[in-house]
DNA sequence: CTGTATAAAGAGACCGGTCTCACAACATAT
DNA sequence: ATATGTTGTGAGACCGGTCTCTTTATACAG
């Protein structure tokens, strides 16, 4: 079989150039689409590119001009619904304007991140866009900086950075949804998130690490302070990383001696999460608890009942960022800035009306 | 601000190699870590490098060594939890042999996908794993092909091509899902998918150009040729590819003079639309009528009732499909295959036993 | 004390593009 | 007629690594 192409040098420039008769540098403008060259010769080159089916060396372009049309993305797992609906988007916005799109994952897990920023830095990507694991480790992400590669933050935003972050309106969405429970009649409130945390409970807020998490925390806590409710904390649990883990936050919140009536997921997965764990507790949700879970993924509107979200616009996020680290790189002269992409409530049907 | 980073040329071995006062030879031995250097210099580099804060530009790296350390992967679109799912496996495999990943969407379109794959050549990727849109058309594949760059299918495979492929045993697994759904006292059984096709219905099953899909009917037409039950065809219906044309396939299905009994969805997105419709025609499952959906997508799970699902163990597929490829990128000596991972049928609520 | 083997460091070509500059050919101005 | 400008092509440096080949320094044998 002379078809099984041991990897043959690949065609160049060079051989084109040779096989059309004409220099290095004329077959280079002509398949590089710059400078002048003459129909003529155009057409000759073309007809020999062709003939040797050649493919143009993008590494070795990018080494010259010094861009790679990539962009980095950072993410804590694609597997997870969020982030995939945010690759969407960062990618159609990155396709519309010729970039194309590198993933790494992070697990949120710092040191992964650390290595994953780096390698992409390595590959000279043309930005980045990252979901920080924690905010408050920044020394590879300035470093991001320094080295000049433009970065968008996702999701999360480091106020002390002084660099573009695209994320929710956490605050709002928490303090939204917090009031709508409470306008149904609820007064002991639980928020549960997978943030990853020591024991279960939560004593300062500030010491949250992820900002998405730590503002919808302290929306809540606002709301429920506002109302004079007591002990606004007390009902907030962290670590419902995976099933196993949520089944036991969960049954520890409801043996309390005044169980919460209400519980707020974090995100989608968490969300599903307690789903499971209360129908395998054997709770009907509304009557017996009512949810809210943040983000519009498909399992939401196909549950009995369908859970109440605040829908995040996770694709629009993406695209936005996609947008903004675009504007960067093409220097436009912006402002740092924190873009928040409003959410809104979407009522189903997993809130109970409490009689007061 | 002196800090505002003007993107400064970045560091390269020849300035580590000036400020440790050595020959950017020696330097490029201890930065690669290739060759041979005394310990005392290698110090004086390493500390050069860190004083400078050097990171290597893996573009340049590649251009010499011809290894990107990057495997190319076009997927229909990453927002389906199929491909996310078997990203995350893919990207698995690679981490752990040190390969990263590129992923490109084709959004199921061919010109989308040639166009990927020729970008990702170009960026000379070591490798590619594909899901063809279409098994018909393989110029593009071909190429990869002669340009010594291995291939490896996702999904579906192309048999003429001669390359490896990663795939379900989709015959197998409709034969079981069918073969279930039968045994349950199902006399009308409907197969839906979310394939692109003219009209609704199908006559040719040679004609379908997925794989994977044409497999799937193929088994499915067996088991109903097989029990003898009439025009296998007539409940096969494409094009459910969003919403309100899935509305419309169920309708149409369900208005005929002898409706299906069950539903069999191609894949969990069809399934996911299948619900919805039923759903939104009043119609309960499985006392009206009965579905099986491919794929065991989180939504499955927490339906009332919950899905009775082919497990397609996608995570496993991609991981395998990683693993393959870089096996071919090491020049394992192995044949071409077509790599097939077991389905299983999960059953759940979703499908009634008729009396017969 | 010299000869040779060996280890360590340096010099420079090379990968495949881009891009600057020099130069040739021809048109227009003086 | 010579000076000036314009257009198309060629020559070769350059990007930042790798890697081969050569040179220099050190070790040990005779």
């Amino acid at each position: 079989m002379e078809d099984s192409a041991h990897s043959k040098r690949s065609v160049t420039v060079a051989d084109v150039a040779k096989a059309a008769k004409v220099s290095k540098a004329t077959a280079a403008r002509v398949l590089g689409g710059y400078g002048v060259v003459s129909a003529k010769i155009t057409d000759k080159v073309m007809a020999a590119a062709a003939a040797l089916e050649y493919r143009p060396n993008e590494l070795a372009r990018s080494m010259s001009t010094g861009r790679s049309g990539i962009i980095g993305v950072v993410v804590g797992d694609i597997e997870n619904a969020f982030f995939s609906l945010a690759v969407r988007g960062i990618s159609d916005a990155a396709r519309l304007a010729g970039f194309n799109v590198i993933i790494a994952n992070s697990g949120e897990e710092l040191d992964a991140e650390k290595s994953a920023v780096d390698l992409l830095i390595g590959k000279r990507v043309d930005g980045l866009i990252v979901t920080p694991a924690r905010c408050d480790s920044v020394d590879h992400l300035q470093h991001v900086r320094r080295a000049g590669v433009p970065l968008v933050l996702f999701d999360r935003a480091i106020p002390e950075l002084d660099v573009d972050a695209v994320t929710g309106d956490d605050r709002d969405a928490a303090i939204t949804a917090t009031r709508y429970l409470i306008g149904q009649g609820h007064r002991r409130l639980a928020y549960v998130s997978a943030m990853d945390a020591e024991d279960g409970g939560l004593t300062d807020i500030g010491r949250i690490s992820n900002s998405a998490v730590r503002e919808r925390v302290e929306g809540f806590v606002s709301v429920l302070t506002e109302a004079g409710l007591p002990n606004p904390l007390h009902y907030i649990r962290l670590g419902a990383t995976n099933q196993q883990q949520t089944d036991s936050v969960i049954k520890r919140l409801l043996s309390e001696g005044s169980p919460p009536t209400a519980l707020l997921a974090s995100d989608s997965l968490v969300g599903l999460r307690i789903f499971k764990s209360l129908q395998s507790l054997g709770l009907s949700i509304p009557k017996d608890v009512s949810m809210i879970s943040f983000l519009d993924a498909d399992w939401t509107s196909v549950t009995v009942p369908p859970i109440t979200i605040v829908d995040q616009r996770v694709y629009e996020m993406g695209k936005l960022a996609g947008e903004r680290l675009i504007a960067r790189i093409e220097r436009a002269p912006l402002a740092v800035e924190r873009l928040r992409v409003s959410t809104s409530l979407v009522v189903r049907g997993s809130v109970a009306a409490i009689g007061r």
